[in-house]
DNA sequence: TCGGAACCTGAATGTTGACTCATGTTTCAA
DNA sequence: TTGAAACATGAGTCAACATTCAGGTTCCGA
């Protein structure tokens, strides 16, 4: 888990932002709160005036910044993803090579799910309420870690595999419950643990070490 | 991916089912109904008069069978667990060792979510819905599985490993979304070939091969 | 043939909550 | 100073269900 990719192509954004400063600072309020309220409260539970109310603003102002509820609920979708690459770009940036840099990643995963709980749980529920949403999420994500296995599979930093994309899901997919499990559910374990625990099993398989 | 559990526990049943044939029959309609239903639209989306129209009984009917929307849909995760592991079970029965066992319990997965896609969401979108049931579901699940893995250890055939329940999560993390990738997105991929190099990489892991 | 258990039904009820809109208030450039 | 663009507001509208209920219908043992 771990990888980045170039500029964002800003999805049809708000027909032109917020002119003031006093509109950005709503605008931000407001997705500030949408994403406690989705995230803690779930899609569904969720009301605008939990929002709205949240955000300290009136009802009616959620329209002036959203067409939708579902609106916001995309909007935060793409912002979380883009942070998360950025934070796992960041956090693997100074790896020797891509097996540590899984480690650092799966670490560095763990962690931001821990540190963003509620963000988290808004793209897990992505998947029901924006596919769409979800699936760019996903395979924006895929893209650019089947890149860093090509290339480190290039320096022979890694074996090369027969199928580069079923790799990534199956890693993405490790680390995604590794979230769930440790970041969402308990996380008083320690995440260096888990993480060395995780990448020796990406690394070094199931399979029982060579006799020395 | 792949296990066994015990007896299930029953968890408080309808209070003594349908007493006659007629009353079994409408109840297992209701079932697949809901099933169809819940899995091709999502649970909010589905109105109980979805249920009862494709079913074929009247509104009224399904609080017959049901004290609520919720009821059918907790019943259908737990039906969906025991039956995914029962397929497991059956299709890893005559593995050579938990390696073999490893590569047939990921194509046995990917099969079971193309052949119960419906299904399948509902366990998923469950996280959401119905958050204890879906906890149930895994941590059922993970349980067997880390016996399995401690079992195999024993015998040798994979290595000890620092963490199984790590090691389990990870496992049912990659098979999960390979499920989702390839069995709910796209099946159009030969999944003995999906199978065969997820679990290489289960297997194997990402590093190089040592030179021979 | 009868009575009651089991089952079936769909109109009516009540609630919830997204979204609209008519009416302010604030900001700022000219 | 002023007017219009930008922003803010919350009462009211309206459609969508989940669930209830009062009254059938079917089945079966005695």
């Amino acid at each position: 888990m771990s990888q980045h990719s170039g500029s964002e192509p800003a999805p049809v954004e708000e027909r032109s932002g917020p002119k003031t400063e006093r509109g950005r600072r709503t605008l931000r309020r407001l997705l500030d709160a949408a994403g406690e309220e989705f995230g803690t409260r779930g899609y569904h539970e969720t009301a605008i005036s939990n929002i709205t109310t949240r955000a300290g603003v009136g009802l009616g102002t959620f329209y002036v910044y959203f067409k939708s509820k579902e609106e916001v609920f995309r909007a935060l979708v793409a912002d979380m993803g883009a942070l998360l690459r950025h934070a796992l770009t960041e956090r693997t940036r100074d790896a020797h090579d891509r097996l540590e840099a899984e480690r650092l990643g799966i670490q560095a995963y763990l962690e931001f799910v821990r540190s963003h709980k509620a963000l988290y749980r808004v793209v897990m529920e992505a998947q029901f309420v924006a596919p769409e949403a979800y699936r760019d999420y996903y395979n924006t994500f895929a893209a650019a870690y089947r890149q860093q296995l090509a290339q480190a599979a290039d320096r022979g930093e890694i074996n090369p595999g027969q199928d580069d994309e079923g790799r990534v899901w199956a890693l993405m997919g490790a680390s995604s419950f590794l979230g769930i499990r440790y970041g969402s559910w308990d996380d008083s374990v320690d995440s260096a643990t888990v993480a060395e625990a995780a990448s020796d099993l990406m690394i070094n398989g199931l399979a029982p070490r060579a006799k020395k």
